[in-house]
DNA sequence: CTTGGTTTGTGAAACCTTTCACAAGGGCGG
DNA sequence: CCGCCCTTGTGAAAGGTTTCACAAACCAAG
């Protein structure tokens, strides 16, 4: 067991986690690597292969133990605890994420919030005091903030992701469209919607060449 | 070269069509597929690959023609043509995307908007009209709308899709926190925030084990 | 025209992920 | 306690993606 796990295998355990989450408020007590496979649109194999990697926490014949099995992913992925987030640009992505409940409720607090724009700058948004960029270090210090989310414009998106990593954050999550670079090991997560977007464009684009070229 | 194109390939794409515009809009003329690779964090031998797919655009010695790139990645990836969006759901990611002008500047207008609250219905949020969910399928197919995007709570996101794909979309893209599953070959992409951060939150636990666990 | 420096396009090799298939183990009914 | 059925855990095989390495091609200079 153990080794490096690849991106793919921890995305899919967290997507098993949620299901567990489901059936232990159901109440259900044991489930089998299919049972748990089919909602991520995994294979049971790749489900068992998956967890091998960490151990082993079914019984053969039976299945896994709900309850079991949610502790030990919790444990895995590290959300036996919460994390802290900082924000940093509060336009329309950082706001809609400051009111998104989804994260407090999953573990994820943002605990405080940056921008350039002097108009925002001691207000409130969603109860929290907007701070200038100048305070982002110390503020990041003093409230142990592990996450960094960079939800500025692409332009400045290196600069304040270098900036975060300065402060001391262990990861950062980009939502700009921009490819950052992994440095001093902290990792970067982006998110791109336009990617997406393109990819679908994509997608639709062959579709389209396939079947109706031969008009 | 054609084939079954990978994920990963027209993603690396979509990020080779972004410098090629920068560079494009900077006035140069040729560029070299490792000068292409750097930004994407993919090698030489990758961007070459991945072109190769599609045919052959490079001259030896030389080089890619940016401006003769920029438009074959454009055909390739479907983006000579804009595209139309319609957003189910106007709560704080939709109002978010509604407001976000990257996407129309991309080629991606969103042309129509629904949501289920009575007190949205008739508003208008970022010059759109909200309508009613009864609406969906006529309006999608009168105002001809190729891409439907999910900004709906998760327990009705699966619903919403289904109801979209009948609509007649050609691709979804969800920002739900659940897997859809395609059908009818039509595409989905999920954009989920929660689980690139349980990513981050493994990333950074896996990192304390290994350098805190031996004190 | 020839030579030298440069970069593409691409098979082959290396690497990584997923699927297969089955022995080993566990529970339950009788 | 025994035998049957079920499901795990896991090597081996298959399938896919990335990297390597080099011949073929192009440009420019002389």
């Amino acid at each position: 067991m153990s080794g490096r796990i690849s991106d793919s295998t921890v995305r899919r355990l967290s997507l098993y986690l949620r299901m567990l989450r489901d059936l232990e408020r159901a109440g259900v007590e044991f489930v089998s690597s299919s049972q748990l496979a089919e909602p991520s649109g995994a294979t049971s194999a790749q489900v068992r292969k998956d967890l091998s990697h960490f151990g082993s926490f079914g019984k053969r014949g039976r299945g896994y133990s709900v309850e079991g099995l949610v502790r030990a992913l919790e444990d895995i992925l590290g959300l036996s605890r919460s994390w802290r987030l900082a924000l940093v640009g509060v336009g329309k992505i950082g706001s809609a994420l400051l009111g998104y409940g989804g994260l407090a409720a999953r573990g994820f607090d943002v605990v405080a919030a940056f921008d350039v724009d002097e108009a925002k700058i001691g207000t409130r948004a969603h109860g929290l005091r907007i701070r200038p960029m100048g305070e982002l270090r110390p503020v990041i210090a003093e409230c142990g903030a592990e996450i960094g989310v960079v939800a500025t414009p692409t332009e400045v998106a290196a600069e304040v992701a270098a900036e975060l990593e300065r402060a001391g954050v262990g990861a950062i999550l980009n939502f700009a469209p921009i490819e950052l670079s992994e440095v001093n090991g902290v990792p970067i997560r982006t998110v791109d919607i336009v990617l997406e977007l393109e990819g679908l464009s994509y997608l639709m684009s062959e579709a389209g060449r396939r079947t109706g070229s031969d008009a």
